[in-house]
DNA sequence: TGAATTATATCGTATCACGATATAATTTGG
DNA sequence: CCAAATTATATCGTGATACGATATAATTCA
């Protein structure tokens, strides 16, 4: 059985391009909500990806790299700056001297905690819609 | 009553750094399927734009930029290069002939028919994740 | 000990969107 | 009917990131 030409429904298109309004919408408040509280968006994806790394051991390099989807060296520059801006040390992992592994300062916990706040609210209110949306695109068509 | 310093927890971090883990990863895919699919992934996003439209107009310039978040003189220059590689083309308005509505082109339907089949399956794969974090979101804390 | 892992560094490239600013066509409102 | 608002277009420089390619260094592991 060669190709599986289904044709996608218009309101296929429309649930789909709706999920992406919604999601840049709320990225686009992200943005604007780090700006406001003056580090860059993605200063405050790393302090979240540091804070909520899961598990109790502290997150490192590499590790970071993942979980902002970015590769090793360009995650090396990102830390270095939150480093200078004193929102985040480095510490010596024991264990495995190669490593270093993150955690971030009193002044990075503030502001993170302010930016989570918002988050957390923005969130609650999109999230109707968003599971609407999701659970549309699930089966039907294709 | 002026601030309300409400802390945060372990956990609620956890599902919020998790919540835009798996956002990176879907938009990851989604910039991978693009690219392979010989659009830009700015590109592939406008052609669903135009395509999902709500309702049964063609979309003008204007409106795109709202639904992709950005601005108005941005998004002439994205439409140019859609229009250059004739995935889109502009069609004149008759009521209002200051303003353009874009339509795909077969050339541009066929490229978004087969990256939103991908991204539909995708989103069925991670809808239920994203579902029960969002979930795990609402209410408890703050 | 040699290979793999982890972090760091540099330098140029590419991509985008933005800010600022301007022009033009057209429509709308007082 | 004319002035103001709307809509689209254009240019040019800026800024922010991440990447590719490549290299070095420290450390751990097989």
């Amino acid at each position: 059985m060669p190709a599986k030409k289904r044709k996608i429904t218009k309101a296929r298109y429309e649930a789909l391009a709706e999920l992406r309004y919604a999601l840049r919408q709320f990225l686009r408040f992200s943005e604007n909500a780090a700006q406001a509280a003056g580090v860059t968006p993605q200063q405050h994806q790393a302090m979240l990806a540091i804070k909520g790394f899961p598990g109790p051991d502290l997150i490192t390099i590499g590790e970071l790299a993942e979980r902002l989807q970015i590769l090793h060296h360009s995650t090396v520059g990102l830390v270095n700056r939150l480093v200078a801006e004193r929102y985040v040390q480095r510490v010596m992992d024991r264990k495995d001297r190669r490593q270093v592994r993150l955690v971030l300062t009193l002044r990075g916990e503030t502001i993170l905690e302010n930016l989570s706040t918002i988050h957390s609210e923005q969130l609650q209110r999109m999230a109707p819609q968003i599971t609407q949306l999701l659970k549309g695109l699930r089966g039907e068509i294709f």
